[in-house]
DNA sequence: TAGATCGGAATGAACGTTCATTCCTTTACA
DNA sequence: TGTAAAGGAATGAACGTTCATTCCGATCTA
């Protein structure tokens, strides 16, 4: 086995146990275990558990947006682009599973919490896509007049919740369900006054 | 101090600790520090840690669906029971930050996953006043033809990610903001063929 | 080429720490 | 004085991490 392999079959094996046991759920032991390492072959990668933690999220994220990035046009009309997006991500993630778990084990733990509050008070960076986007429809008076963070909590916590129902089996998001979920998500958001 | 006293303070100062660190940053003994009793007594008083918060759970749920059933009428239209419903919900947990951080810690260990497929997939019970109202408005064609659970992730997804956003600091939930948002909400499961 | 030598990668038993739980002594009260 | 409650040190299991040792392929030497 390479190197690279051994690294890569580490942090596969440790988001793997994760994901679907939360963090108590995997000790170093089983994730070498997994990974068919032994416990000290760990340490020569990572300098530390939590430091290994932090590197699959970080690798996660840009997997996630470089897969979002792909078919996203900024020329199409906004209503297109939000619906476009939230059945993307959406898409993503119930074809990605495991990725959603980790990403909500460690967006639950103390690790997350200081990363959510850098990014949504901080300067948006090129990746944020859904935050320019719901900025723009603010700015151009498409959407309803409320702060950014509202307008993501419409948008974004029905999505969430209804992830999280999917993956535990309380219902199955096929095409048809999350066309009609993303549409509902953008009357939440979008102004009243006229149809659409 | 009396027994029943001793079982309340152990309580607290559990949900306290919990509420702010997370089930990691509250160990027994810590617990009984904070409660002012040794760490053995706790044992006087419930069978385990486990025992402990499933305790707590169970306590904080009665408290708040009775402080939500005060003024709820079912004699009003359906919007005005929604709005008025998802406004207490959020004004509850602006009051009461701690119970809603315990209750996320606890849906969002082993206990809750449980928990919630039980309830989302059994029987309503009369607790479930915001699944009954969902319900009738389905059948009464008041709100878009989807499944429950869609509903459900469209009205309280967003209450969810608010209360989080509120008590990390990100927005400040005033009247104001809560009555936007509720309506907000309104709208994603509203029909749209009609105005309000 | 065969054998010796070397160096870094890999290992897993051992360590120290943390924690829930237990146990035995002390205290309070009737 | 006898019984129940309270306390907190003791216990042992589980965990992350370390480190002395082993392993293995590359390199050197005769």
């Amino acid at each position: 086995m390479k190197n690279s392999d051994k690294r890569k079959e580490i942090m596969q094996a440790a988001l793997e146990l994760i994901a679907e046991q939360g963090f108590h759920g995997a000790p170093m032991a089983m994730i070498a275990e997994r990974a068919g390492v032994g416990a000290g072959t760990i340490y020569r990668y990572f300098e530390s558990k939590d430091a290994l933690i932090a590197e699959i999220f970080s690798e996660l994220e840009r997997t996630v947006v470089e897969s979002l990035m792909q078919g996203y046009s900024v020329d199409r009309p906004l209503r297109d682009r939000f619906i476009h997006l939230s059945t993307w991500i959406i898409r993503y993630f119930v074809d990605h599973a495991i990725h959603f778990r980790f990403i909500e084990q460690y967006m639950n733990s103390p690790y997350g919490v200081c990363l959510r509050r850098e990014r949504l008070l901080g300067e948006a960076r090129d990746i944020d896509l859904f935050r320019h986007l719901l900025q723009e429809g603010i700015d151009r008076k498409a959407l309803k007049d409320l702060p950014l963070a509202l307008h993501f909590a419409l948008a974004f916590g029905p999505i969430l919740s209804l992830l999280r129902d999917h993956i535990l089996g309380f219902l199955v998001l096929d095409d048809a369900l999350i066309r009609k979920a993303v549409e509902a998500c953008w009357d939440g958001v979008r102004r009243q006054d006229g149809p659409g």
